[in-house]
DNA sequence: GTCTATACCAAGATAGAC
DNA sequence: GTCTATCTTGGTATAGAC
C-alpha cells in the first residue's frame, strides 16, 4: 500500500501561485470566461499539470473561494463584531466584481447536492450564520439590536441580504449594497 | 434583402411546447445537467432545429425565465398586494427547485455585462423594483410600513432578500425562506 | 544512494454549443 | 460537422524520506 508523502515544498509554492493568479485573473477577467487553460498559461503550466494540484476545475475554483474568505478575514481582522465586517467585505467586493461573480455564480450551481463544492457551502453557510448570530446576540446585550428579534433569523436574513445585494449589484442599483446593509441593521434597533 | 413574415402558426405552437418542455426538464432536472441535446430530444427535434427557435442556449433560457415569471403571475393573478405575490411565489419556488437555481445561476452568469441575457435582467430587476416601491407606498398609506422608511431602499431590500434566501435553502435553511420575508415585512411595522 | 510519491507534459477521449 | 472546453491516460523527471 502506497503511502501517503504530502506535497514537496515546490508543490506547496506552486498552489499558492495558482490561486493568486487564479484571484487576480478571475477579478479581472469575470469566470465564465476564465478556463483552465487560460488559468494554466497564467501559471506557466499545461492544463494537465493544473488539474494534478485541484483534480477538477470545480474543486480549483472552491480553492479559490476559501483563498478569498481567507483574505477577507486577514483584511478586516481589526474590527471585532461580525457584523460590521460583513458590510465592509460587501464594501470591499465592489472593487472585484468577478470576484462576485464566481461567488454568486458558483454558489447557485452548487445548489445541487451532487456539485462537488455543494458541502463546503453547506458548511460556509451554517458557520457564518452561527457566528453572525452570535454577533446579533453581543448586540442585544449593548442594546443595538432589539433583544425580542430572533438572532438566528436576523443571521440568515443578513447573509441573504449580502448575496443578494451582490447580484443585484451586478445590473446597476440606486444605492451601494454595503450602504443598504447598513441601513437594515439600523432598522433592527430597539 | 427578404422581407421577414414572421413566424407561422406553427412555429408558435412549436414555441410554446418547448418551453414547457423545457420548465419541467429543467424543474426535475436543474440546470447544470440540461443540456441544448436533451431538451431538443425531449421535443423530438434535432439540435439545429431547437436553436433555430431561439439561437442560442442563453436565449432559450431567457425565454424560459419569462415563460416563468408569466405563469408567476397569472398564478397569484388574485393577490393585488405585490408584496403578497412576491413572498407567495418564494414559498411555491420551494417545489420546484430546479427553476430555483437556473433563475439563481443564469442571473449571476448574466452580472457580465456582455452576457445575452444582461439587459433582460436590468429592465426585471428595475421594473420589480418599480412595482414593489408602489407596493410599499400604498403599504405606508394604510399604515401596515412605517411611513418614515424609503420606498426604493425597501424594495430593493426585498427583492435582495428573495434572491438570497432562495440561494441558501439550496443549502439547508432553519426557516423557509417565505417565512423568513414575512419576518421580514413584519419588523417594518411602524 | 535508493526508491517511490509527487510534479509535471503530450495526446487524445468525451461532450456540449452551434 | 466543427470548434472549444474539461478531464483521462500514460508517461518521464525530480524531490526528498529513509
Amino acid at each position: 500500500m502506497a503511502t501517503s508523502r504530502g506535497p514537496y515544498a515546490k508543490g506547496v509554492a506552486k498552489r499558492e501561485e495558482i490561486l493568486r493568479a487564479a484571484l487576480e485573473v478571475i477579478a479581472r477577467h469575470g469566470y465564465r470566461k476564465t478556463s483552465t487553460r487560460e488559468l494554466a498559461a497564467a501559471v506557466g503550466l499545461s492544463e494537465a499539470g493544473l488539474l494534478h494540484y485541484f483534480g477538477s476545475k470545480e474543486k480549483l475554483f472552491e480553492a479559490v473561494l476559501r483563498a478569498r474568505d481567507e483574505a477577507d478575514q486577514e483584511r478586516s481582522a481589526g474590527r471585532d463584531d461580525l457584523i460590521d465586517r460583513l458590510i465592509s467585505v460587501v464594501r470591499h467586493n465592489s472593487d472585484v466584481p468577478g470576484l462576485v461573480q464566481l461567488y454568486s455564480t458558483f454558489s447557485a450551481e452548487a445548489g445541487d447536492s451532487e456539485h462537488s463544492a455543494h458541502e463546503f457551502f453547506v458548511e460556509r453557510y451554517d458557520r457564518l450564520r452561527d457566528a453572525l448570530a452570535e454577533a446579533v446576540r453581543a448586540r442585544q446585550s449593548d442594546g443595538t439590536i432589539d433583544a425580542a428579534a430572533d438572532p438566528e433569523k436576523i443571521a440568515t436574513v443578513l447573509i441573504a441580504l449580502s448575496d443578494g445585494l451582490q447580484i443585484q449589484s451586478q445590473f446597476r442599483l440606486g444605492t451601494e449594497a454595503a450602504e443598504l446593509m447598513d441601513h437594515v441593521v439600523g432598522l433592527l434597533r430597539p
